[in-house]
DNA sequence: CCAGTAACTTTAAAAATGCAAGTTTATACT
DNA sequence: AGTATAAACTTGCATTTTTAAAGTTACTGG
C-alpha cells in the first residue's frame, strides 16, 4: 500500500518535516546511515528503543517516500535489508548538521555515538 | 514552569531530536531564522498555521531549552519578541539541509518559500 | 465605555505513541 | 515428528499528544 503524505505548505523545509518531523524517523535513518544497521532486527535493538509497531510504520512511511527500499538479501530464509536510495542519501547533511549541533550545543553530561 | 527534556540516549542526533524532532519545532525556527517572524501573532499567521496551543507550548520549550529567548520590546503595551540565542543560531546549518534536500528530492509540483 | 489586538489558555475529540504479547515463516536440533 | 529459535512483523489497548475552535486577559485608542 502506497504511502502518501500530505503537506503542509510548499515550503521545501516543512515538506521535509512532513516526512521526517517525528521522534523516530531520523534515529533510523541514523542507524542506517552512520551505523551500518540494515535489518528490521538490528533497527529494534538499538539504543534508543524504538517500539517495533512504530518502527513498522516508519520502515513504510520512508519506503512509500523513496527514501528507502526493502531489498532481500538471501532466500532460505529469505532476509531483508533496508538501504538508502539515492534520495535517502541525501539525508546524511541533515544528521551531519545535527550531529554537530548536538555536540556543540547540548552537550550535557556526554554525548557519545550512538 | 522549567521544561527538562528527557533524553533517550546519549548521541548528540537523538539528542538533538529530543528538542527538535517534532512537526512543529523547526517550522518555528524556521520563520525566526529566515522570515523574520518574531512575535506570537506573526508566528501564529505562518502558512502552516500551526495550532495557537502548540506554538505557546513550543515556545516555552525552546526558551527552556535555552535556543530562544523571549525579550519585550515595548512597554505600553508590553509586546513581546522571540529571538535566538547563540545556541539558537546554531540551528541553520540543519534548516539549510533541510531546505536543500526539499528541493532537490521533494520537488513533487513546486516547493517554494515560505 | 466599546472595539480591537497581542499573547495566551482551555476544552473535547481525534490521532499518534508506547508497551506487551501474539503471529507467521522458515531453519535447526533432538 | 516435535521442539526451539530467529527474523520480521501485527495486534490490542492504555496513555499521551495533537488539533480545531472557542475563550481569556491585559491594554489601548477612540
Amino acid at each position: 500500500m502506497k504511502q502518501t503524505v500530505a503537506h503542509r505548505s510548499p515550503c521545501p523545509i516543512s515538506r521535509t518535516l512532513d516526512i521526517m518531523g517525528d521522534k523516530w524517523t531520523l534515529v533510523i535513518l541514523r542507524d542506517i546511515t552512520f551505523f551500518n544497521r540494515h535489518t528490521y532486527a538490528e533497527l529494534a535493538a538499538s539504543r534508543e528503543k524504538i517500539p517495533t509497531n512504530l518502527l513498522a510504520d516508519r520502515l513504510k512511511r520512508l519506503v512509500g517516500a523513496g527514501l528507502l527500499e526493502k531489498v532481500p538479501y538471501q532466500d532460505r530464509p529469505v532476509r531483508y535489508r533496508y538501504q538508502l536510495t539515492e534520495a535517502g542519501q541525501a539525508i546524511r547533511p541533515i544528521l551531519m548538521a545535527m550531529k554537530k549541533f548536538g555536540e556543540q550545543h547540548l552537550s550535557g553530561e556526554g554525548t557519545k555515538a550512538p
